[in-house]
DNA sequence: ATTTTTCAGTACGCGAGCGAACAAATGTAT
DNA sequence: ATACATTTGTTCGCTCGCGTACTGAAAAAT
């Protein structure tokens, strides 16, 4: 079903995968891999950044808690990308909070070793200002996102984005834990999941998510998931794993 | 009042004037004065992006366009920062609409030329970094925002915003215009301005906001806006202009 | 001066989603 | 097997903000 385990794991990751051999090659010493485990804090606002991350699976999602309690999300990190990239954009502390939202797995690298990677400005450089660039288009779509539509789409919309970045159908969440993400009460979550369950788009119980017709579950998701796929696949090349 | 009519005009922008005299002298002659107006669209989301724009007055809004017509701001930018980040990011086209929020002027500079400059990797770049990293702060702030407060503080917090970008307390402005970057109704504009005018914190009258009271203005905005400003004074240094 | 356009005040019914709470089901620990 | 904790189902009243629509006022156009 799944591929990554015959390759190496740095081909799980698109970033890594799409460096040329001789660039890999140079840093791959410097990468580790790590597990991530669920709900594991990466980053605190205002903590100094000691490694960024390249997901082979599992997901991190960046969070904004306010003062009340409350958090959403703003985005999300899989094994398109790379998480911290404040690293290279010159700040040495974490903006936002980071934490785990599918377990899986990691290759780190330590922040002032990305530091002089990413200044000698070869195809790294470029890859990783590619990724930014896609990144920003995500957060700003889930903005206007978050104004604009109700939460069916929006859960459809995340569900799809969630596999697109774990890699996998199959997603240990909880209802809490969505609604967490999606900024809205559990209940509501479970009001929205049950409907597409109904649908048999989805089936779930305590604690785990099965995409079942990824299809209609697009057709279900409000136009911000392709408008951000669309972008990811323009800058990063290729259509990643297709579903 | 103001102070910038007294200086050169790229004394204006945080990032020109953040430049070392060497630096700035050689790409100045590619700096071009234009003046930006209400409304004027600089980027139409696909089409190729030619000029990145360094405001000296006024700002420029990210908007998001659905296909139902709605709209929302994902982000801003006035005197502080950049218009175009994409260009460096490696995009050709533009990722999102952007559209002229408040009058006024800016500093732009064709897009190959700012990408042979990012690409040197002086001071330049260093700052441009970190300025979308403070941009990307601003958007994922916004996202949560967007989903988590009710419209009275995001009134306000907004205003703020405009305040500080635009260096003026009388902003051209309409309902319904903030409605659309607010991604409300402009009758809910109407009833949250009232308030804030009838507690004296501001004033307007057909297409005109005046700010006349900052301190209780902050106040009754929601903690969006420190947030965010916090991390634009931590980044680009300094405390822009104090209001 | 008069007409037209743009902008703001305001009201009404309505629906999505909130907060809170409790019950039921499904795992996990003892 | 039993007790416990976690996860989900479901409900209730309520609030915010929506969509809509109409009014009056201010500015611009004629």
């Amino acid at each position: 079903m799944s591929t990554h385990e015959d390759l190496p794991l740095h081909a799980s990751n698109r970033i890594l995968a799409a460096l040329p051999p001789a660039e890999y090659a140079r840093f791959s010493a410097y990468l580790e891999p790590v597990e991530i485990s669920l709900g594991e804090v990466l980053y605190r606002p205002d903590e100094p950044i000691t490694h960024v991350y390249f997901p082979t699976r599992g997901t991190v999602s960046i969070i904004c808690t306010f003062e009340d309690g409350k958090s959403v999300e703003a985005g999300m990190v899989g094994n398109e990308g790379m998480f911290g990239v404040s690293v290279f954009l010159g700040s040495v502390t974490a903006p936002l909070e980071a934490i785990v939202q599918l377990p899986g797995e990691a290759l780190r690298m330590r922040a002032d070793v990305l530091r002089e990677e990413f200044k000698r400005g070869e195809h790294f450089q470029d890859l990783l200002l590619r990724y930014t660039q896609a990144f920003i288009v995500q957060i700003a779509q889930t903005a206007a996102c978050n104004r604009a539509h109700p939460i069916d789409g929006r859960l459809a919309r995340w569900l799809l984005m969630c596999q697109d970045r774990a890699g996998s159908a199959e997603l240990q969440l909880t209802h809490e834990f969505i609604a967490v993400m999606l900024g809205t009460r559990r209940a509501g979550v479970s009001e929205a999941a049950a409907k597409l369950q109904d649908e048999g788009i989805i089936r779930y119980r305590r604690g785990h998510v099965s995409v079942l017709d990824r299809q209609k579950l697009g057709a279900h998701s409000c136009e911000c998931y392709l408008n951000v796929r669309r972008e990811f696949d323009r800058l990063l090349g290729g259509n990643g794993h297709v579903w």
